[in-house]
DNA sequence: CCTACCGATCGGTAGG
DNA sequence: CCTACCGATCGGTAGG
């Protein structure tokens, strides 16, 4: 990939994020990078191929950073751990880029929408294992994993949505209170429900 | 508010949950109506006017809920348990509005743009007010209110994104689950991180 | 509720 | 990398 391309990718994911894909033209795309919008369409070949290649190239770091949970750690807490900070390091190094992944892929058209899913559920089912060796090894309490690697995959990508670089609290603070609270929960003292 | 007007509002929910507001068209809505798009005009004033009325619908009814809950209930966990059944009702018997509640107010002008972030700090001040209750009264363990608040909430949001009404839960099976998720987490049983 | 139409803007191409 | 331009579509208005 060319220096260009990867200027017009940066710049189209924090003008796709401002804007949503579908009112982020061109023309102002082009304007970013003070270029005109036809010169854009001799680095891509449309619209649709800026999406595409943003939300792959999440996806991949996505998939190939819960490869090496896996590769690395053996029990299901540190792995679980690991992945959390992990997602949330990509996310907040990537924000832009994390909004196109998380929403905007919707835009895709076939055979690209397909194939995103099925890389986006691979992912998600990198946490659904961690949880279930985690439970068979007896530490984890017995549990629905499809519904707590949802929740989990919730507050992990909420983070995006209220997440300032400049704010009170950095990524891996994020990531401690966030594995507590995933762990423990609000540790309610009287159980009385 | 007329009728017609309401069938529009609905109509349009669902093409802009589907296309995104920016995306979605007069021309197509006035399509799924069998009317003409200059028709719509005898009963909106401006597209602008179908989003704002949807987000402030949406924002009415969190935050009377969230009163009711505050008018009714005494004790933190009973306010919790309950606020977050309520959202999640609201949430999944408007799946379409919910998600203009969520995403697409960004596209809100001033000064609806300042009154619609003032509805939706105010629900969300809610849920602070009742953790710091429970903490107060001893229920839960001291924690980060504002960060737990977040945290909740983004489990609670994220069920529109794949929340099906013909699916194999019930919203108050999610409410049950969420609720218990939420006070205890994965109930981890060696604590060695 | 319609037809006819406005100026603005869209993604993208031709040709250099 | 540009100018010039294409057909399509946008939100909205005039007038009936």
């Amino acid at each position: 990939m060319t220096d260009r391309k990867k200027q017009i990718l940066l710049a189209a994911q924090k003008l796709i994020r401002e804007n949503g894909y579908m009112a982020a033209s061109m023309r102002d795309l082009a304007k970013q990078l003070q270029m005109e919008a036809p010169s854009l369409y001799n680095h891509i070949e449309s619209k649709e191929e800026i999406l595409s290649d943003i939300c792959f190239d999440m996806a991949d770091r996505f998939v190939t950073a819960m490869q090496e949970v896996n590769d690395i750690y053996f029990n299901a807490d540190q792995k679980l751990t690991t992945a959390i900070r992990n997602h949330i390091s990509i996310l907040t190094e990537n924000l832009d880029a994390s909004h196109v992944f998380l929403h905007e892929w919707k835009n895709l058209n076939e055979p690209m929408l397909g194939r995103f899913k099925t890389m986006r559920d691979q992912y998600e089912e990198g946490f659904r294992v961690i949880l279930q060796t985690g439970i068979d090894e007896g530490i984890f309490e017995e549990n629905d994993v499809k519904f707590a690697a949802l929740t989990i995959l919730s507050s992990l990508n909420w983070i995006v949505e209220w997440y300032k670089p400049d704010g009170s609290m950095t990524p891996n603070q994020i990531a401690e209170k966030l594995t507590s609270f995933i762990l423990t929960g609000l540790k309610i003292r009287n159980i009385n429900f």
